[in-house]
RNA sequence: GCCGGGAUGGCGAAAUCGGUAGACGCAGCGGAUUCAAAAUCCGCCGGUGGUGACACUGUGAGGGUUCGAGUCCCUCUCCCGGCACCA
């Protein structure tokens, strides 16, 4: 055994044995609870960040945790392969994006190895493969028949210069980001995925989800946004419109329909576009909507315009003609493409019709008895609920009355009734890109769109292809696009798009499971393993890719590939890794960032920062505090760097130590540097243990009363830590850890019995460290003769004799002040405690000989004797 | 703008159901060891006052409920995540 602590070396051994032994292969065992724990899969940009580290270290302290707890754990990992960098590396670096992506997995893999994650590598899958994407393209094709995906329009960033679809993240400040161009909008056909069929189960389904958390429900929920209200119509002034019709609107606020002083309709909506035909002031604005990118934060924020079509329609209810405003606030995609608009009770409108002059007339009564008293609409919207006025027959009704009412007589009307509306939206999956999994679908004059036959399956992305940023590589590919129909046979277009990536990510951990069958794509065994038991991974995918996901296992299991419903048990969403980073700005305003480590800090007599200069120049920089870890902003560790210097373990012990997983993460080399004294101060602990102590030797039921108290300790702190353990709450388990450690350095080891308690302890510690640190306590444990492969060795629990004690120390409060303590029997009765605390000391001082009023006792922890 | 989350010593954090605020670690300071340094070990370590015992004060700000509030309620400030084509 090496007397120093070298991870190189025992890390290279323990997952030599690991590799050797198969460790980590697993197959299904009807016979055995499963455990499915997954981690989100990384998308290969060429070597991992600390990001990355954080979630796969979670997940295999879980993974490894339950392996010892008995469970068949399955952990697999991937590649989400394809995706928009592969495609930028091609148009820089002029290197074909199937090699450079291949070659990132080949070292990122290499990466996870020296990491020691417990993955089966033989469930590796890469979603760019063929032998993937075919079964991705079978179900598009199943789901088309269903009619889950259908084609519309869609709304897209075009960059006209570059004749290029952008994605949001390419449109800065509303230009492209190669050619500096204003984006605008534009329409173009796109398939959708019909997620809005299943928006009430998905809402319902967050019910049944206890173990995910509650932040991630509510906003999944909000997205999902299932609002009851009103469809109201507003039947067109056939004068002004010049045909019969009505305009539909949702509100969910019908209670105020008589305060509706106009209406308000989307740029591209039918009555936008006839009013533009000639008016040329309209048609401008129309136009001047186009501009700018498709981001709903970069429209919600967008100075609130509008222009007067002319147009006029007519109040269902009291006849009134209203306007036909459009406005940029009114997004096509949503609802009808228009609402009504009551500026007395809704902030928006209120601005809206402040800034244009339209009138404000306010029906709800801010007082919730007296309805006659009403807010003077000159001051602001009141938006609350109330009782209605200045609304004919409806005054004083509430507001539940009163949306009944007026829902009644709407539908009696035929001009509206109540309906449900939901913000979820279907699914836009077609992209304009070249990496990605083909459509399979085929276009003919004759047929139509036309899915390609299971036979012809793949659709195999050709690699051949010149990309250059400009336009989608597919279609100027007329070898890939000339094809037949597989209906007619005559000559047909195959659909250039390539699907949105999050597809790939919808339905890879059902792949894993059976990753090999080429003849279907799931086969029994996945419903050995579905569903994943735990899912690790960002918060930053609380909803699109999780909800997509739930979503995608319904679609499939509609679809009979698989039994259940709902994909991930249980989430655990980890925090980001930030650390401090430093910048210069330049006179344009434009930041230019600084690594840490070539920063000077100078501190206060407290140690706080002062200042920061640049060590090569001594010229100040801006200390810019804890930002992501990121390339743009060049605070970045390289994990690999910090593994080749300090070890796997260390890596990994920092990380779980440092913050409660889903808390953000900052990161700090002196941090690193105390895991690693940690794992030092366990190498010598057992280095010293294996040379003197017995396995061999029994703890004796009675103990010297010193060894009884430090082994009293070890197991109050594994109590401590099996419970944090069960929540999830890794750093505390490692503080328990250290503390156990802390503990069992007290002990006198000349004696046997405290050997023995020594020896007892240390293999709890290193059970207890294994999932987080699995090398050390491989190795220690082989070294110290404690037993088989602690991979499978069992959970250590705490023992209730090493635990009893016969005197407990309660709390001594007066009026809720602390004012002392009070050592008494384990076994005292509530008025023993009273009469002790009431003769202590601190009482006689306290209370000053006023008469205890009452006395608040909270057992096994305070008095409160309050006068 | 909308939805969600966060704020506790010099720093990362802990406090399980409303019950000892700051466990554990980092940094710092003092000491031991050393020719010296590194490493290691021991001690101190929220603030104010006090030699000390101790007292007062303290969990982003302001208010409230309670015998008792970091924890519950109301109002506010700042920071972070998401917003449908980054993954």
């Amino acid at each position: 055994m090496q007397d120093k602590y070298q991870p190189a070396t025992i890390e290279a051994a323990a997952q030599q044995h690991w590799e050797h032994t198969a460790a980590f292969r697993v197959t299904e065992d009807p016979k055995r609870p499963k455990y499915y724990c997954l981690s989100m899969f990384p998308y290969p940009s060429g070597k991992f960040h600390m990001g990355h580290v954080r979630n796969y270290t979670i997940g295999d302290a879980l993974a490894r945790y339950h392996r010892m707890k008995g469970f068949n754990v399955l952990q697999p990992m991937g590649w989400d392969a394809f995706g928009m960098p592969a495609e930028n590396a091609a148009i820089q670096h002029d290197v074909p994006p199937a090699a450079w992506t291949y070659a990132n997995i080949d070292y990122m893999r290499g990466q996870l190895k020296r990491l020691g994650f417990a993955f089966d590598w033989s469930r590796e899958i890469a979603t760019c493969a063929p032998s993937y994407y075919r079964w991705e393209q079978w179900l598009f094709t199943r789901l088309f028949e269903k009619g889950l995906i259908y084609k519309k329009l869609g709304t897209v960033n075009w960059d006209p210069v570059d004749e290029t679809v952008l994605a949001n993240e390419q449109v800065i400040d509303g230009r492209g980001w190669r050619s500096d161009a204003l984006v605008e909008k534009r329409e173009i056909p796109m398939y959708y995925m019909r997620i809005t069929a299943y928006a009430d189960e998905l809402l319902a389904a967050l019910d049944e989800l206890p173990d995910w958390p509650e932040q991630v429900k509510l906003m999944q929920k909000n997205w999902i946004g299932r609002s009851e209200g009103v469809e109201v119509h507003f039947p067109y002034d056939e004068q002004s419109i010049g045909k019969a019709g009505v305009l539909k609107v949702f509100t969910t606020r019908a209670d105020t329909l008589l305060g509706a002083t106009y209406v308000a309709v989307a740029a591209e909506h039918p009555l936008a576009t006839q009013a533009a035909a000639n008016n040329p002031t309209l048609a401008a604005f129309i136009e001047e909507c186009k501009k700018g990118g498709v981001a709903e934060a970069d429209l919600a924020t967008l100075e609130k315009k509008g222009v007067d079509t002319g147009l006029r329609v007519v109040h269902p209810l009291n006849g009134e003609s209203l306007p036909v405003w459009v406005a940029n606030y009114v997004l096509m995609g949503y609802g009808e493409g228009a609402v009504m608009a009551v500026p007395a009770h809704d902030e928006r409108d209120f601005a809206f019709a402040g800034k244009y002059g339209l009138p404000v007339k306010t029906v709800v009564s801010s007082a919730h008895d007296a309805y006659q008293e009403v807010v003077a609409p000159w001051l602001d919207a009141y938006a609350e609920h109330g009782r209605l006025v200045n609304s004919g027959k409806y005054d004083g009704l509430d507001f539940q009355a009163a949306v009944d009412a007026i829902a009644a007589d709407l539908d009696a009307r035929g001009l509206g009734q109540k309906r449900v509306q939901f913000r979820l939206r279907d699914w836009g999956i077609s992209r304009q890109r070249y990496w990605g999994c083909p459509i399979p679908m085929v276009h003919c004059d004759d047929c139509g769109d036309v899915p390609v036959p299971d036979a012809q399956l793949p659709v195999v992305l050709p690699e051949d292809v010149t990309i250059t940023g400009r336009g989608s590589p597919l279609a100027r590919l007329p070898s890939f696009y000339e094809c037949s129909c597989p209906k007619c046979g005559k000559p047909a277009r195959r659909e250039t798009d390539t699907m949105d990536t999050f597809v790939e990510s919808s339905w890879y951990f059902l792949r894993y499971a059976s990753n090999d069958s080429q003849t279907a794509m799931v086969d029994a065994r996945a419903n050995y393993w579905a569903p994943v038991d735990q899912y690790i991974g960002g918060i930053e995918h609380a909803i699109l890719h999780l909800l997509y996901s739930r979503f995608f296992t319904r679609a499939m299991r509609d679809c009979g590939l698989v039994s259940i419903s709902e994909p991930f048990t249980r989430l655990l969403t980890q925090g980001m890794v930030v650390a401090n980073g430093y910048y210069r700005e330049d006179d344009s305003g434009k930041k230019q960032w600084f690594s840490p480590a070539e920063v000077s800090i100078t501190t206060d007599e407290r140690n706080r920062p002062l200042s920061a200069t640049l060590t090569a120049d001594g010229a100040p920089v801006t200390i810019g505090g804890m930002v992501k870890m990121s390339k743009s902003k060049n605070n970045g560790v390289d994990p690999q760097a910090l593994i080749e210097q300090y070890g796997a373990d260390t890596a990994r012990l920092f990380i779980m130590f440092t913050a409660p997983p889903e808390q953000q993460l900052e990161w700090s080399d002196s941090g690193v540097e105390g895991a690693s004294r940690f794992l030092r101060r366990v190498w010598n602990f057992g280095y010293a243990l294996a040379s003197e102590a017995s396995l061999q030797v029994a703890i004796p039921a009675q103990l010297p009363a010193a060894v009884a108290d430090v082994r009293r300790e070890i197991h109050t702190h594994l109590k401590q830590a099996n419970y944090d353990f069960g929540k999830h709450q890794f750093n505390t388990v490692v503080s328990a850890a250290m503390k156990i450690l802390n503990a069992l350095e007290k002990l006198p080891r000349s004696e046997t019995a405290a050997q023995a308690v020594a020896a007892e302890g240390f293999s709890i510690l290193l059970r207890l460290l294994s999932p987080i640190t699995p090398h050390i306590a491989h190795a220690l444990w082989q070294e110290g003769g404690f037993g088989a492969d602690i991979l499978d060795a069992p959970w250590p629990e705490p023992l209730d004799a090493a635990l009893t004690q016969d005197e407990i120390e309660l709390m001594l409060q007066i009026n809720g002040k602390l004012r002392g303590s009070l050592r008494i029997a384990a076994t005292a009765s509530r008025s023993d405690i009273e009469h002790a605390a009431l003769a202590s000391g601190s009482a006689q001082k306290f209370m000053e000989g006023q008469p205890a009023k009452k006395i608040v006792v909270v057992p096994g922890r305070l008095v409160n004797i309050v006068v």
